[in-house]
DNA sequence: AAAATAGTCAACCGCCACGAC
DNA sequence: AGTCGTGGCGGTTGACTATTT
């Protein structure tokens, strides 16, 4: 017998979301809070699975999420906390306010790698790529063994007396930074305002066409068709060196457009699970603040 | 200008951990 | 203790875009 599927897969819409239901599923988390994924797409009206609406909130539609290309400071925190952890993308983005797991797995699988390589270092073990080949992936088998315990989630750093705890690291690594890398009036550190602030310049020849926020432009170029939606003048944006996505915008803009959502959402922020869960944007300096 | 190739990233899949019963 | 349901994680895929030939 196989394993029971997550869902009932008949009739469930896959691939890329839509405007409208991106729009279905911020109203039903900003009205109902985040429970029960399973019920979600039946009582969002969706045609998704609930995994599926999970994984839509937490990589695209959260309000705390910043976009764009991660900083140096942040690639660098990524390498350091990737040689601690290794493969564990979701507690690696931890450490980075406003990151996904999704969104670091995949600067690491496209840039990063590439990046270690040229620098002769084995991006598995972090190690010079020359001994790093004699030593099988020293790293992976101490994974492998912890995996084995069932040691709590450090087991691997426990094992390993003079490692540093990973909190420390952050630490470790701003002062690296400050002391071999760029220095720290170049390295930016996040401030709560920031989290939200665009991180992809205004499209420009040079700038990654590729890059969120041109993926966005589709969507938002499906969401303008939406006859629910007022958006902004290009006065307004003009006026202030916004363009739509790649500036200041994400989906909540238009959301909290809406007079009835914006009192929705002030009302949830006081009372909803999601809004007072740490780390969900509306508790922090972030948008919210913006928008209020 | 068209085709081929490479790069990027959102989304899916399958597995695992954990809590409830 | 065993089973089931659910959420979360990491690996992988495939669609889309950019670049090169």
């Amino acid at each position: 017998m196989g394993r029971q599927p997550c869902c009932d897969k008949v009739g469930l819409k896959k691939g890329p979301w839509t405007a409208e239901e991106d729009k279905k599923l911020i109203s039903f988390i900003l009205t109902n809070g985040q429970c029960c994924w399973r019920a979600v797409p039946k009582l969002a009206g969706l045609l998704r699975c609930g995994k599926s609406c999970r994984l839509r909130w937490t990589n695209y539609l959260r309000p705390d999420l910043k976009r764009g290309l991660l900083s140096e400071y942040e690639e660098k925190l990524v390498i350091d906390l990737h040689a601690q952890l290794g493969n564990r993308w979701s507690k690696i983005a931890s450490h980075l306010p406003g990151r996904t797991d999704n969104e670091i797995k995949n600067h690491w699988n496209t840039h990063i790698k590439k990046k270690l390589r040229k620098m002769g270092i084995d991006p598995l073990t972090h190690k010079p790529l020359s001994t790093a080949e004699e030593h099988d992936h020293p790293r992976q088998e101490q994974k492998k063994q912890a995996d084995k315990t069932k040691e709590p989630e450090t087991a691997s750093l426990k094992s390993t007396t003079t490692k540093p705890k990973v909190e420390d690291t952050v630490e470790m690594v701003v002062n690296d930074i400050a002391i071999n890398g760029f220095c720290t009036d170049e390295v930016p550190l996040i401030e709560p305002h920031e989290i939200l602030v665009p991180n992809c310049a205004p499209s420009t020849s040079s700038s990654s066409p590729s890059s969120s926020s041109c993926h966005s432009s589709m969507f938002l170029e499906e969401l303008q068709q939406l006859p629910d939606f007022e958006w902004p003048s290009d006065d307004y944006n003009a006026s202030n060196g916004m363009s739509l996505w790649d500036d200041d915008f994400n989906i909540w803009d238009f959301v909290m457009n809406d007079e009835s959502d914006k009192k929705l959402a002030l009302d949830h922020s006081l009372s909803s699970p999601l809004i007072q869960c740490p780390g969900m944007g509306f508790d922090q300096d972030s948008r919210p603040h913006q928008l209020f």
